[in-house]
This record gives structure tokens, sequence and C-alpha cells, in this order.
DNA sequence: TGGTACCTGCAACTTACTTGCAATAAGTGA
DNA sequence: TCACTTATTGCAAGTAAGTTGCAGGTACCA
């Protein structure tokens, strides 16, 4: 883990602790989004044992601090986290079949934002869009 | 309730009981996606006494059917409910304060897929596209 | 108008997530 | 390095949305 992560955590008045050390090295390592029980999972496959109730504790501190960012999927029924350090604005995909998650790495909707706010004159925030299909093992 | 409605839920081997055209009343004069208990709410205010297990059900029947489509919005925890009958795909705006939800007329990423299918190889199914931001009233 | 099979309501269950609380441990200051 | 403050942890229990089992009710076709 990279000293200024750790430096973030003391920044926001929390503690680089163990398990949320353990927290963070799984989410370094997997490039898609995890929800809490997955991370969990991978936990225990490492013999590493926290309970889950830590686990979504240290996803919402880890959220709230700024360094992961928390998504819910279309059609998902939970929520999903991943990590927030240089990785730009981006949407996803996921396999219908296998749940298989990918980043695409395109966003052509920046510029439609003012349409938008003209057609409904919302204040738009954030968008999110999300693509689903089959994956090439899947087809 | 229209007649052809009747129809189609009967051609499809299922029954037209009073809770069922109840629950199809109250989204045919909704705007917007309800969840189950919003919409089970709806339904009590008008007096109309069903248990939000049979509001569950149809809602499932009127899915399997194809009279109704199901999306769960961004950062949302239940999943919506809207009539499919006459209505294009569209997508939707939230408030991020009320929680009010309007239809977006337009969509920008039909021709999107071709590229997103080279970009990734996946053989892209649907997409589900939402923005989020502040409505006029509370902004 | 009767019988089949769908539908309903109630209760209990599941899943994802949250909260309360006592025990533990990270980090500051001496 | 040690003590002390307080964030953090694990366990248990609680919530909220949605599902399932089952007995009794009812639509609807013959």
């Amino acid at each position: 883990m990279k000293a200024n992560v750790k430096d973030e955590i003391r920044a926001a008045g929390k503690r680089v602790t163990r398990t949320r050390q353990a927290v963070l090295a799984v989410l370094e390592s997997t490039k898609y989004p995890l929800s809490p029980l997955e991370l969990h999972a991978r936990l225990k496959k490492q013999s590493i044992a926290i309970d889950p109730v830590t686990v979504y504790r240290n996803l919402h501190a880890l959220k709230t601090i700024g360094l992961v960012r928390r998504i819910k999927l279309h059609q998902d029924d939970q929520f999903r986290y991943e990590m927030k350090e240089g990785r730009a604005h981006h949407h996803h995909i996921r396999c219908r079949s296998c749940g298989k998650i990918e980043d695409l790495l395109l966003c052509p909707l920046k510029k439609l934002t003012s349409m938008i706010e003209r057609e409904t004159r919302f204040l738009v925030g954030d968008h999110s869009l999300e693509f689903s299909g089959w994956c090439p093992e899947c087809q």
C-alpha cells in the first residue's frame, strides 16, 4: 500500500489498521468493483479472518475519506466499491450470464448535460451509464 | 383499464383479478416508476386493502407478461416498475434532494453500441443511463 | 355451475446492510 | 517506551426489501 494512502487515512482522523489495509489491498488488486461480501470472501480465501460487518464499515469509512467510490449497477442488488485513485470518470459493462464486469474507457455524455438541463430544468450533478450483454466467453 | 390489457393478461394464462386491476390502475395513472411499497401505499390511501406481498407478486407477474418494466435506479435501494405500453426506450433523471423522477426523451447511445462491442468484445444487449441532480423546486 | 388451477393473505424466511455495545488496539504526548 | 484517549473490531441483534410455503379463496373455461 502506498504511503500517501496511509497519510490520507490519518489526515482524515482515521487509523491505519491491519483490517483496513487488508480491505484496501483487495480493492487495489481488483480491476472491477467488488461487493462487500465478495470482498469478504476474498479475504477468507487468503485466510484473513475479518468480520463481514467490519468490511462494510471499512468500505463506508474509505468512501467517506474519498479513497473509494461506491456504485450500484443496473439490476444488481448490492452495492459495489472500487478504488478511486488514479481512475478517471468511467462506466461499466456487465455480462448477463457470468456477471463479469469490465470498465469502459469512453464517456460520450459530458456535452449532453447542458441539453438535459435545458430539457428538464434540473441541475445535473452526475450521471450513471452502464451496458449489459454477454462477454466473449459467454457468447 | 383497456380491454387489450385484459386480453394480454388472459392470453398469458393469467387472471384478471380485482387486485391485479388495482395495481395496474395505479401504474397507469403514474408518470414515473414506482417501487412496490410506494404502490402499496397509494392503494392504501385509496382504501384498497391489498397485502404488500400480493403487490410484489403482481408486479412480478406483469413483468413476466411484458406489461410492465422493472428498473433499478442508480443509488436507489429498491426496484421500480413502470408501464411498458406505448413507452419507447427512455431514461430517467432523479432529484437528489426530493427524489422526484422524470423521464428523459432522448437517448444518444444507440450508435455507441458497435463502438463498445469493438472495444470490449462483449455482445451488448442493453444499456442503462440515468442522470441525477436537483429539480427546479430543490435548487 | 362446477372443477381446476391461479391468486391471495398470513407467517416465516432470505439477503444486504446497519446499529449497539463491550473489548481491543492505533496513534499521540510525555 | 508507556500510558491514555478514542477509533476500530467482533458479536449479536435489528431493519428493510423482497421471496417462499401453504391453506383457503376466486377467476374462468367447459
